[in-house]
DNA sequence: GTGACTAACTCTCAAATTGGTAGTATTGTT
DNA sequence: AACAATACTACCAATTTGAGAGTTAGTCAC
């Protein structure tokens, strides 16, 4: 789709769509976290056509979540880091894993856990200022250029209620 | 890309994004979340191409996000409604929202508040076992066939630690 | 110093998907 | 009868993808 319009939406869920809003970027930042580096580590890991491999890690360069990195001389040889906001993609990873657990759970499943307990990590998200599970109260959605207490401009998400 | 292959795939992250791993599907998801329901409020929402739009709904329908419900009979109208699967979807939303937020942040951007206490949400991910934030553990990614004291076919994510 | 090998690509081209616009079907409204 | 609303379908040009072969630049084994 078109990534042009989008990077200024005011929704950032969109804003950041732009960006990685596909399959193969999001499946490279799974590897990438899950500690791949190199363009061959991501290829035989994905069965990704080069020359899309090669657009796919160019954009991520672009827009920061991966940096490249030399890392030998003789011969050249480059690799893909993860940079602090590449990073801090790893919530999103965990929050589509679960969502896959729950409801696309069949068969043999790549388990993720703590590596101190051991135990199976559960990812939940959760408001930070209320401490409740998203989803479990009601939201309100205040687009940019209303006024907070006037309702005109705002809509309600009914379907979730504490 | 090639959704097939990748619906078996043993990586929870792989199988979720055979149903929504592109933007449209996100944005329309989104959109559910925010109360629209139906075909001409998604079109002009996103400005996406009617035949796209069709192809999309029909997607999230079949693979149980969205349930399509007639409600009216004369003249027969349908509209598009979260099902349980979709409404879990909404962390995920939350966690993209997060970093576009905190990645993209930008100019004016939507805000979510909690409906009760009027503040703004910050989403957050936790392990529910440990309580740990997401990204601030060693993780241990155990591959499905493998024992789990084998050391031979795990890998670690050496990335982040407390 | 020749041949095999590795890593990180690029090139090519057919196939699939998307975007943009116009048109259709069914019904209600004036 | 004309017009509007809703939920689409049809069409076609433009873009993107997938699959595979080829390229470049070096290392290593003998």
């Amino acid at each position: 789709m078109n990534t042009e319009n989008i990077c200024n939406d005011p929704c950032p869920v969109a804003r950041s769509l732009a960006l990685f809003g596909d399959t193969w970027s999001i499946l490279i930042l799974r590897d990438a976290h899950a500690g791949l580096t190199r363009f061959d580590q991501f290829r035989k890991s994905l069965g990704i056509a080069p020359a899309i491999l090669t657009r796919r890690l160019a954009a991520l360069t672009d827009e920061g979540l991966l940096e490249k990195r030399r890392y030998s001389e003789h011969p050249p040889r480059e690799e893909y880091l993860l940079t602090p906001a590449g990073r801090d993609f790893l919530p999103v990873l965990f929050m589509i894993g679960e969502w896959g657990r729950e409801h696309r759970g069949g068969g043999k499943l790549v388990r993720f856990l703590d590596a101190e307990t051991g135990t199976e990590i559960k990812a939940v998200a959760i408001d930070e200022v209320t401490g409740a599970r998203i989803g479990t109260r009601p939201i309100r959605i205040v687009m940019p250029d209303s006024e907070e207490d006037d309702d005109s401009f705002e809509q309600e998400i009914k379907s979730r209620t504490v």
